[in-house]
DNA sequence: CGTGTTATTGAAGTGTATCAAATTGCGTGG
DNA sequence: CCACGCAATTTGATACACTTCAATAACACG
């Protein structure tokens, strides 16, 4: 069912300067000033290889993850067997902060699509030094708030649409928040919450109308994106 | 589609002090003891009627709601006009804090199945009040991890069930939570995301295998709740 | 006691999953 | 650099669960 590289082989990367970090400002934890150095020590910087797992769904996270570069899937699998893509992870954003707070283990699985640098935080040392913060506390509150809206209106979406707005819906979200990276169909359905049949056969019918182009190899190259919108957008 | 009361009509109903109110402690904002006076002040106990709105979707909604008595479901329409029941919630349990910090209008419209008694904490003056607690920041981030979860997990069985399993699952949680109130099939089915024909037939299909009992008027009866249980828990 | 809402039953249609088999494309090692 | 092997893709046929529409029956409520 999955065929991934174990998480026990963490190699060490070289580290980068909290202070000349870009993707400093995205994170709640340490978009703020003050305590940067205090959590400069804490902090680690771990590279994953393509198809290694950063956690396992059922582990307790007990970490705060950032990518600084590379891709991140966060997958769920259901009692049949099938995966769901939950969330996709680009530099910049942070992942694992839904269980953080909850004391309960993991729904999801973190899987590294590409070679990826990624900042570790372990909370456990963390929290007691932004639990005084309460701009720190603030963040994260709007994080988690942002978390739940973008949850349920995937949802929602899974729920109302059928398979063929999901497919151009997922198409239009992966090429725009990830316009450098080959998905495969496969990869499209889970996170479409369909199957590759469906996902081609959809995928055959944009082209037909001439919404994509799918000519050149395995590549899918968005040609009218408006109408692909408009597929799923009122 | 929708034929609601107004929900400009607010009744002010008698006040309950925050100190003895026996709901206390399952409120991020008002479990701790030491801003209590201020926010005893801020807030307000508000009747509604069974049928009227308490805040619609599309409003930003500014206030946290507290349930005392009475049954208050939130949901969501598509465009299509279908609605999803995504929470009840009864006495004791609060809501609204979803999109308080988010900034973007409330996706759901909350409305009063019963009579209710709603104490409503107005957040714009409460929040400079509780953003030097760091307590109370802390419960906030818990319940708002704990919202992830929830809508998670509902949002994958919605996927990766069938729709037997998924009433068998609403019939089951809204018994449990809410044991004292009648739920019709429309409730029934847009809590497990169906039709309410399907759901008529699925539990004409539950009697015959013994483990409900609806011949008495419209009420439902689960006579084997463990072998229901076991329709969608593996 | 009538009227509207909720429930029920039936028939028909459809979208999508599933299964199986053939084909293509891609990376790898010879 | 080519050939090989494997994974990803494609296509077709089939099945079926569920929705939808429509018409009737039961119930609640004024």
């Amino acid at each position: 069912m999955r065929d991934l590289k174990p998480s026990a082989i963490q190699d060490t990367c070289a580290p980068v300067k909290c202070e000349t970090c870009g993707h400093r400002k995205d994170n709640p934890i340490c978009m703020h000033d003050f305590s940067l150095p205090e959590i400069e020590k804490l902090k680690r910087d771990i590279s994953f290889e393509s198809g290694q797992i950063i956690f396992n769904s059922g582990e307790k996270v007990s970490s705060l993850y950032s990518v600084r570069s590379g891709l991140v899937k966060l997958e769920t699998y259901s009692e049949s067997g099938s995966a769901h893509t939950v969330q996709m992870v680009g530099p910049g954003a942070a992942f694992g902060f839904r269980h953080l707070f909850s004391n309960l283990p993991s729904t999801a699985t973190a899987v590294a699509l590409e070679n990826s640098e990624i900042c570790v935080l372990p909370m456990e040392q963390i929290l007691p030094i932004i639990s005084n913060r309460k701009e720190i506390l603030m963040s994260l509150i709007s994080k988690l708030s942002e978390g739940v809206e973008v949850v349920e209106k995937k949802w929602l979406h899974q729920m109302d649409l059928g398979a063929v707005e999901r497919v151009a819906e997922a198409l239009v979200y992966l090429n725009d928040q990830f316009p450098s990276t080959q998905w495969t169909r496969k990869d499209i359905a889970q996170w479409a919450g369909t199957t590759p049949e469906t996902v081609i056969r959809t995928l055959a019918q944009f082209e037909k109308e001439g919404l994509i182009d799918q000519s050149e190899g395995r590549s899918i190259k968005l040609v009218n994106i408006l109408s692909l919108k408009s597929k799923y957008n009122s």
